[in-house]
DNA sequence: GTCACATGATCAAGCGTTTTAGCAAACTTT
DNA sequence: AAAGTTTGCTAAAACGCTTGATCATGTGAC
């Protein structure tokens, strides 16, 4: 009798487990109906809130009847009666141009994940009227706020509608007081990259910067200079060449390089360091004994590979999205006067050496 | 005297503009009241609404009404009348370990976002627990299906709480009937890999194939060997190495490869097809006047850059974001019987080249 | 036996929308 | 001028949930 009404249509909601895919969602009003209290109780009961007072016989006749029906709250009903949605939105300029962008998803995620925000994603490739109808996506579903992130380390400018939440824009920044930002430290990068050489002894190092013109660019090079100056090198102009920053650049840089007589090469960015790689070796000579390497960004796929793998900077990405959304969330206190700086690590492996005595 | 009120606490009502930032979000039912018409009015008008009928007049008070207080519809509140929600839910184990990931999801948010869909992501990196709380999240903000996707084509098993809502397969299979999947086409792939090299004159070939056991382990074979059949090539078992997966592993075969007395290989994946370019240079070889060689996936940094650029085939991740939401929203009809196969197209630069003449 | 007070649960309003049914006024028809 | 039709708009219910106010009991104190 009753497993003849169960094989007719209606489904009896004695044994609703199985049948659950895509039937309309189960209500806190159903859940009510099961367990004979009022919606009241049960939605009590499910944030369990210490201020209520239900008896234990109640709590487990709801939460059995939760159990049987598969009940989940309705989030947007949730957000829609507390006000606070428990969004952040991410606006990135390249998420597949690059992993880096993924690093950033990531660390926004977990960080965001950690405070009991769920990460709403855009990717925009550039294009500035899906980064508005991105925003203006975001801002329906009343985010807490907005991560505005690119995928290299640049100046922007704030997309008006951005204002209308709070944001905090991520590897980028803006002359704009008031904009809160969060950027890796270049110089500190620097610095470390040409360290990791001088403490190994050398002491006459080049360093193939970026042609083109970028925060990397001239952080990169006054880290250098800083790192020099502490140990009371001089700064020689003649030792700094530029290149465009990939293969092709750090290749084609390799004659005039070795014109200059140095025994280490700081390289703008593990790209060049890779074309330079094959410059070196075209010349038969050996890393790290003929010529120290070091690069910047610690791009793995590159810089681990590589033989011998690349000694590195990293580029803290995955920070910068967990720094990004804890700004967001006013955790981290946005520091006076421009953008948190990130520290970036070294990461040492084989391409350079100490120095021989000479 | 207006601009003394407006210094002092209360901004005016007439200059709601600039103070937008945090402030409690607008409501329909203030842009009714500033429009001076009920909320059903407004509502119709926002949605404009053919059917009904509004006049010209009403319908400019309202636009100006909501211009001015910059009103932005509250999604939650959209969704929650409307029963269905404009989410899907993508839950990703590795987001940040590859720059594949990056492309599946670019891919699902660019079809998902034509649909009108935004996209909640998940990254889980592999722990089932995380896994287990995303697609809560994701089922309590009742999206309107998840794509599940891996970094990496594998076989996987579907979570129980994932069969609460639709969902498909990304780059991985469950021999689950039911389960919709979509992954890269190995077979043709591998196929098509030979075929660069064949058509090219190349009639002994070697594969390197990985060592460890995946799907892609045996359709790139198996492509291999249909390549081979077709120009009538008789498959010589010899001719296939095994290694690890990864530069070491290619560097590592170009021993046992030399011996072979071929004129090409195609490689497993681009990372191995980097180290025996390594392997090959130390013998004092060239690519591809000694050696023709391709590779598999693409991944740009490398496969763009060696030196010579390598010849490859793509691993289709955007197109599977696609074609898996496509696939989720029932525009693509799923095949009977197993995953969606999708193309993986070729990406010929100059690791090949034409045969001498014997 | 009355009063106060816990205890356990419910009522009902409200969050910001959408949407159907319906009302009033202005036009047409006859 | 009565009836019908259009036009322009609104009332109000509903979506699923939370929460402060309220109520009905039972318990102990006096």
């Amino acid at each position: 009798m009753d497993s003849q009404e169960n094989s007719s249509g209606t489904p009896s909601a004695a044994a609703p487990l199985q049948q659950s895919r895509r039937a309309q969602p189960v209500t806190l009003r159903q859940v009510a109906e099961a367990a004979g209290v009022s919606t009241a109780t049960v939605s009590l009961v499910v944030n369990n809130k210490k201020a209520a007072r239900i008896s234990d016989e109640t709590r487990k006749r709801v939460h059995d009847a939760i159990q049987d029906l598969g009940y989940r709250p309705n989030a947007m009903a949730q957000t829609l009666v507390s006000g606070s949605s428990r969004f952040i939105g991410l606006v990135a300029d390249a998420i597949a141009t690059t992993p880096f962008a993924g690093q950033i998803i990531h660390g926004a995620q977990d960080e965001a994940w950690k405070h009991g925000y769920a990460l709403l994603i855009a990717n925009t490739e550039g294009n500035r009227e899906l980064e508005r109808d991105a925003i203006a996506m975001m801002l329906e579903y009343k985010v807490r706020g907005i991560l505005y992130s690119t995928w290299f380390h640049r100046a922007t400018d704030v997309p008006d509608s951005l204002r209308e939440s709070d944001f905090v824009l991520v590897n980028c920044f803006a002359e704009e007081p008031g904009a809160r930002a969060v950027v890796p430290d270049e110089v500190q990068g620097g610095r470390s990259a040409t360290e990791i050489l001088l403490k190994h002894g050398h002491r006459r190092i080049a360093f193939i910067n970026a042609t083109i013109p970028a925060p990397a660019k001239d952080g990169r090079l006054q880290g250098y200079r800083e790192a020099l100056e502490a140990e009371g090198i001089p700064f020689d102009d003649g030792l700094v060449l530029e290149a465009y920053p990939d293969q092709e650049g750090g290749f084609g840089a390799t004659e005039v390089l070795l014109k200059l007589g140095v025994t280490a090469v700081y390289c703008y960015n593990d790209r060049m360091a890779m074309g330079l790689y094959d410059g070196l070796r075209e010349h038969g000579l050996s890393i790290p004994d003929d010529m120290a390497v070091v690069g910047f960004d610690n791009q793995e796929v590159i810089a681990a590979h590589l033989r011998p793998p690349l000694s590195t900077v990293s580029l803290p990405h995955y920070e910068l999205g967990a720094a990004g959304v804890r700004m967001l969330l006013g955790l981290d206190e946005a520091q006076d006067g421009g953008p948190d700086k990130i520290y970036c690590p070294t990461v040492e492996r084989d391409s350079v050496r100490a120095l021989a005595p000479a």
